[in-house]
RNA sequence: AGGCACGUAGCUCAGGGGGAGAGCGCCACCCUGACACGGUGGAGGUCCCGGGUUCAAAUCCCGGCGUGCCUACCA
C-alpha cells in the first residue's frame, strides 16, 4: 500500500501512467474462454491502421470500456476483442505518399515490394492508435489482438470467398461502377459518397443524319457524349411522335447514332431527348443492353479521354468538357446552359470526383444475406438502440443492391481466383497447380484485392478463430454487444450481420447501441479542414483521462449528437479533483489503526449513506445496462458530490473527531472507509485510473478495483426511515442557512435556534440531531418553541414536519426579514395555483385518477399549512416596527 | 425528392400527460482543520409558433417556421 497522505490537488498524469501497466501485469483484460462465469462479449470497430485516435474513438471506446469494466465487476466473463483494420485505400494512400517523397511510385517498386514495403510501415507506425487506446484506459484483451490482414483473418477471408462463390453469391460480371480516378480503383455504391455540386445543364444540339434541324439534348456530363451510341425519347411524347428520320449525328465525331424510344425517359426534364452513353452511366447501360447499343468506354482509368475520344484524346475530364464546350460552341451545337444543382457521388478517402465506369469486377449478390439479417431484427434476434435506427438499417436492408467487393489497388486481401488462357476461372481456397478444364499449368492470380469491409464482415468471428471450432466461439459468439457509430451502420454492422448469420448460423450480436457523433462546441462536425478538431490526447494531456471520459459519458444522450469543448470538460476535471480530496479527507480519517471494539448502533447519515449507495448502485447498473450512459454518470455525479460529499462527509465529521467516545469514532471509521470504497467501485467503469488509485491507497482493500464486486449492497442496508429522517435534518439546515444567507447574517456568525415541531415523531429526530444541526447551520443550542408561542422577533421557515425560527434581535432588520417572508409567501402562492385552479375544476374532481386529486389536495394543504405560519410570523414582524 | 432527428434558463443540454430540471456562466457572502478545481445562499424560463385530443399538454396528434443529418441513377 501506498503512503495515505495525498496532495491537496489531483495530478493525472502521475498516476494514470502507473495502473495501465499494472492491469495488463496482472493480465486482468485476458479473457478466458473455460470460466464458469456468463459471458460477456464486445469486438471493438477495428481502427484503421493508418488512424490517429480521434473523438469519435475516445466516445466509443469509452463506452466499451464502461459496459466491460462494469460487467467485470458485476460477475461476468468478460471479451473485449481488440484489433485494427488493415484499410485498404487509405494505407496504401499513405505509403504511397511516403514513396512520392522519395520520388518513386508503388509501380517502380513492383507489387510484391510495395505490400513488404506497407508491412514494414504498418510495424513501425500501425501501433499508434493501440497505444492512444491504451491511453484512453480501454481494457481490451490485447493478448488476442487482431489485424483483419494477418494469417488467421486472411483464411477466413478466403474461406468466405469461396464459399460464396461456390453458392452463387459471389459473381463475376460487367457493370457500371464507382471509378475513383484518383486511388485508381472501384468503390462501392457506399464508398461513393453523394455531395451537392454547382454544376451546368447543357443543350446540346445533335443534327438529324441528313435532314434539316436537329435533336436537342440536355446533359450533365458533356464530355461523355464522346461515348455516345443512341439519342433516347419517350415513345409518348408528342414532341417527338414524328421525326423527320430516326438517326442524328454525334457532335464534335460524327458517328451516326440511332433514335430509340424508350419509356425510361422522362417528358419532364430538359428536353425530354436523352443521350445514351451505356459505359459511363448506370441508366443509360441498362437501356444500352435493352436495346442492344454498344458501349463505348472512352474514359482512362486516370479519367483522361481516352483514344476513343478522337481530337480529344489525352485531355482530362474537366479539361475535355472546357475544350469540347467551346468547340460545340463555335459549331452553333450549344444551344443553351443552365446553372445546375446536383449531387455526385465523391470518393469517400480522397473526397475526388467519382466517374462511373463500365468495367469487369466481382460482386456480391447481396439480396439473398440481406433478407437474413433484415429478418433477424424484424424478429428481435438482434436489436439496436435506440430504436429508430432499425427504419434506417430496414430500408437500407430492403434497397439493397449487389456489392462491388474488387479493388484495384495492391493493399488488400487478394481475390482467390485464377485465370487459365483457355478461358476457366478458378477459385480456390489453395493455389491451383492445373486447370481442371484443359489441365494446363498456366495460371494467372486475380490481381484486384478485396473491399477492406469485406474482411471487417467477418470480424466477430473471424477474430475468435474461425473457420477452426474453437473455445472462445463457443463461449464468446454471439457477442453480446456492438458499440458504433451510425456512419457504418450500412458499411459495416449490417454486412457483419449478413456474414455472421451465414456462416455462424447466428446473429453477431444480440445488441447493437449505435451512438452520437462528437462534434465542436458549434455542432459542426470536425474535421481538419475546417481546423475545429480537440484532439483527444490534448484533452487527456490537460484535464486528465478520467475526466475526459466522464465527459464523453455524461454527454452522451441517446440520439443525439456530442458538442465537446473545453469548459465542460474542466467542469469534470473539477469533480475529479472533488473525489481526490473526499478521498484526502477519508483517508486521514483511517490513518491510524481502526481499534477492535464493540459494534455501535449506526448513526442516521450512516444508515443513510448505505441506503442511497444502494438505490444508487441499482440505478447506475441499470442506466449502463440500458446503454443511458448520461444518465448513469448523471447519477453517480450527482450522489457523490451533493450527497456523500456534501452531506455524507459533513455530517460524519462529528462522531469522526470526537475523541471523547473511541468506539462510536471506530465504527464511524469504518462505515466511511466502507462507504467510500463503494464509491469508487461506482466510479470506476467511468474513472479507471483515480478509482484504482484512490482503491489501492484504502486500507483493506485488496488486489485490484477492476476484480472488486459492483457495490450492489445488500437488501438489509435499504432504510427508507433514515432517508426521510435525513431529509428532515437536511430541510431545518438548509432552511438556517437560507434564512442567513438573505438576511446577510456572515456564514462566520453562529445564531440562535428555536424549533416548533409539528408532530412527535418530528421532535424525536430533531433532538437526537441536534449537535449535527448545531454543526452545519452553526446555530447555538437548539431551543424548542411550543406550537403557538414562537420566538418573539424571529425570522421563520415553513417545513412540513417542523417550523424553524431564528431569533433575530440584534441580528439584522426587520424590514429584510419582512421582504423575505413576502418573497417566500409569493412563492408559495404561485406554486399552488396551478392545483388550486385543478381542484376548482368539476372534471378534475370527476375524472382524474383519485390518488392524483388527492395528491393536489395535500400538496395544497401543506402549501397553506406553511403559509399560515409565515403569515403569523409575518405578523409578529410587523407588530414589532 | 423522400426519410429521420432536434427547437426547454445567458450557453450546452436532460426530462417527456398531473409540482419546470442539471452542468457551466451570473449575483452576494465566505480561505470553516478534504477540496477556492472549494463552501453557502440567490437570481434567471410564453418549454419555437398555431390548432386539436384530454378533467389536465413542455410532454400526445395535426399544420407551420427554423436547424441538422441520412438516403436517392431522372439526364
Amino acid at each position: 500500500m501506498t503512503s495515505l497522505k495525498l496532495d491537496k490537488a489531483y495530478d493525472p498524469a502521475q498516476v494514470e501512467r502507473r495502473w495501465y501497466a499494472y492491469w495488463e501485469e496482472q493480465g486482468l483484460f485476458v479473457a478466458d474462454p473455460a470460466s464458469p462465469k456468463p459471458a460477456y462479449s464486445i469486438v471493438i470497430p477495428p481502427p484503421n491502421v493508418t488512424g490517429q485516435l480521434h473523438m469519435g474513438h475516445a466516445l466509443n471506446n469509452t463506452m466499451q470500456d464502461i459496459l466491460c469494466r462494469y460487467k467485470r465487476m458485476a460477475g461476468y466473463e468478460v471479451l473485449w476483442m481488440p484489433g485494427t483494420d488493415h484499410a485498404g485505400i487509405a494505407t496504401q494512400n499513405v505509403v504511397e505518399r511516403q514513396l512520392a517523397a522519395e520520388g518513386q511510385s508503388r509501380h517502380d517498386l513492383g507489387r510484391e515490394k510495395f505490400i513488404e514495403r506497407v508491412w514494414e510501415w504498418r510495424a513501425e507506425y500501425g501501433g499508434k492508435i493501440i497505444n492512444q487506446l491504451k491511453r484512453l484506459g480501454a481494457s481490451c484483451d490485447w493478448s488476442r489482438e487482431r489485424f483483419t490482414m494477418d494469417q488467421g483473418l486472411s483464411r477466413a477471408v478466403r474461406e468466405v470467398f469461396v464459399r460464396l462463390y461456390e453458392e452463387g453469391l459471389i459473381y463475376q460480371g460487367d457493370y457500371i461502377i464507382n471509378w475513383c480516378p484518383r486511388c485508381h480503383t472501384a468503390l462501392s455504391d457506399l464508398e461513393s459518397e453523394h455531395e451537392e455540386v454547382k454544376g451546368g445543364l447543357y443543350y446540346i444540339r445533335y443534327p438529324f443524319k441528313s435532314a434539316n434541324g436537329y435533336l436537342v439534348v440536355a446533359t450533365t456530363r458533356p464530355e461523355t457524349l464522346l461515348g455516345d451510341t443512341a439519342v433516347a425519347v419517350n415513345p409518348d411524347d408528342p414532341r417527338y411522335a414524328e421525326l423527320p428520320e430516326d438517326t442524328v449525328l454525334l457532335p464534335l465525331l460524327g458517328r451516326e447514332l440511332p433514335i430509340i424510344r424508350d419509356a425510361y425517359v422522362s417528358t419532364e426534364f430538359g428536353t425530354g431527348a436523352l443521350k445514351i452513353t451505356p459505359a459511363h452511366d448506370p441508366n443509360d447501360f441498362l437501356i444500352g443492353q435493352k436495346h442492344n447499343l454498344p458501349s463505348i468506354r472512352v474514359l482512362d482509368d486516370s479519367g483522361r479521354v481516352n483514344a476513343e475520344g478522337g481530337p480529344y484524346a489525352g485531355l482530362d475530364r474537366f479539361e475535355a468538357r472546357k475544350v469540347m464546350l467551346e468547340d460545340l460552341e463555335a459549331q452553333g451545337l450549344l444551344e443553351r446552359q443552365e446553372d445546375y444543382l446536383h449531387s455526385v457521388g465523391h470518393c469517400y478517402r480522397c473526397k475526388t470526383l467519382v466517374e462511373p465506369i463500365l468495367s469487369k469486377q466481382w460482386f456480391v449478390k447481396v439480396g439473398p444475406l440481406a433478407a437474413e439479417a433484415l429478418k433477424a431484427v424484424q424478429e428481435g434476434r438482434t436489436k439496436i438502440v435506440p430504436v429508430q435506427w432499425e427504419k434506417t438499417y430496414f430500408e437500407w436492408m430492403t434497397n439493397i443492391r449487389d456489392w462491388c467487393v474488387s479493388r484495384q489497388i495492391w493493399w488488400g486481401h487478394r481475390i482467390p481466383a485464377w485465370y487459365c488462357a483457355c478461358g476457366q476461372v478458378i477459385v480456390s481456397r489453395t493455389t491451383p497447380q492445373a486447370c481442371p478444364a484443359c489441365g494446363g499449368r498456366e495460371l494467372t492470380q486475380e490481381t484486384d484485392v478485396l473491399d477492406t469491409w469485406f474482411s471487417s464482415a467477418l470480424w466477430p468471428f473471424s477474430t475468435m478463430g474461425w473457420p477452426q471450432d474453437t473455445p472462445e466461439l463457443k463461449k464468446f459468439y454471439p457477442t453480446s454487444c456492438l458499440v458504433t457509430g451510425f456512419d457504418i451502420l450500412f458499411f459495416w454492422v449490417a454486412r457483419m450481420m449478413m456474414m455472421g448469420i451465414k456462416f455462424m448460423g447466428r446473429v453477431p450480436f444480440t445488441d447493437v447501441y449505435i451512438h452520437a457523433l462528437v462534434r465542436d462546441a458549434q455542432g459542426q462536425k470536425m474535421s481538419k479542414s475546417k481546423g475545429n478538431v480537440i484532439d483527444p490526447l490534448t484533452v487527456m494531456d490537460d484535464f486528465g483521462t478520467d475526466a475526459f471520459r466522464f465527459t464523453l459519458a455524461a454527454f452522451a444522450a441517446q440520439g443525439r449528437d456530442i458538442k465537446m469543448s473545453q469548459e465542460r470538460i474542466a467542469g469534470y476535471r473539477n469533480f475529479v479533483n472533488k473525489i481526490w480530496n473526499a478521498a484526502r479527507f477519508t483517508l486521514m480519517n483511517l490513518e491510524e489503526a481502526i481499534p477492535e471494539g464493540a459494534a455501535a448502533e449506526p448513526l442516521l447519515e450512516e444508515r443513510w449513506v448505505l441506503s442511497r449507495l444502494r438505490r444508487v448502485a441499482a440505478e447506475v447498473a441499470r442506466a449502463i445496462e440500458e446503454y443511458r450512459f448520461n444518465d448513469a454518470a448523471n447519477a453517480v455525479y450527482q450522489f457523490v458530490w451533493h450527497e456523500f460529499c456534501d452531506w455524507y462527509l459533513e455530517l460524519s465529521k462529528g462522531p469522526l473527531y470526537d475523541r471523547g467516545d473511541p468506539a462510536r469514532q471506530a465504527a464511524s471509521r469504518r462505515v466511511l472507509g466502507e462507504a467510500f470504497s463503494r464509491v469508487l467501485r461506482l466510479l470506476h467503469p467511468f474513472m479507471p485510473f483515480i478509482s484504482e488509485e484512490l482503491w489501492q491507497r484504502l486500507p483493506g482493500t485488496q488486489g485490484s478495483i477492476m476484480t472488486a464486486p459492483w457495490p450492489s449492497g445488500d437488501a438489509s442496508e435499504d432504510d427508507p426511515a433514515a432517508e426521510a429522517d435525513l431529509e428532515l435534518v437536511m430541510a431545518v439546515i438548509s432552511a438556517v442557512r437560507n434564512i442567513r444567507g438573505e438576511m446577510g447574517i456572515s456564514p462566520g456568525q453562529e445564531v440562535p435556534l428555536a424549533l416548533t415541531p409539528h408532530e412527535e415523531a418530528a421532535r424525536q429526530v430533531l433532538a437526537a440531531q441536534a449537535g449535527r444541526i448545531q454543526s452545519l447551520a452553526k446555530t447555538g443550542p437548539l431551543a424548542w418553541a411550543p406550537e403557538g408561542a414562537p420566538p418573539a422577533k424571529a425570522a421563520g421557515a415553513a417545513l412540513a414536519r417542523v417550523t424553524v425560527f431564528v431569533p433575530l434581535e440584534g441580528l439584522v432588520d426587520f424590514a429584510a426579514e419582512e421582504a423575505r417572508l413576502d418573497k417566500e409567501l409569493a412563492k408559495l402562492e404561485r406554486e399552488i395555483a396551478p392545483s388550486v385552479q385543478k381542484l376548482a375544476n368539476q372534471g378534475f374532481l370527476a375524472k382524474a385518477p383519485a390518488e392524483v386529486v388527492e395528491k393536489e389536495r395535500a400538496k395544497v394543504a401543506e402549501a397553506q399549512d406553511k403559509m399560515a405560519r409565515l403569515r403569523q410570523n409575518l405578523a409578529r414582524i410587523q407588530s414589532f416596527r
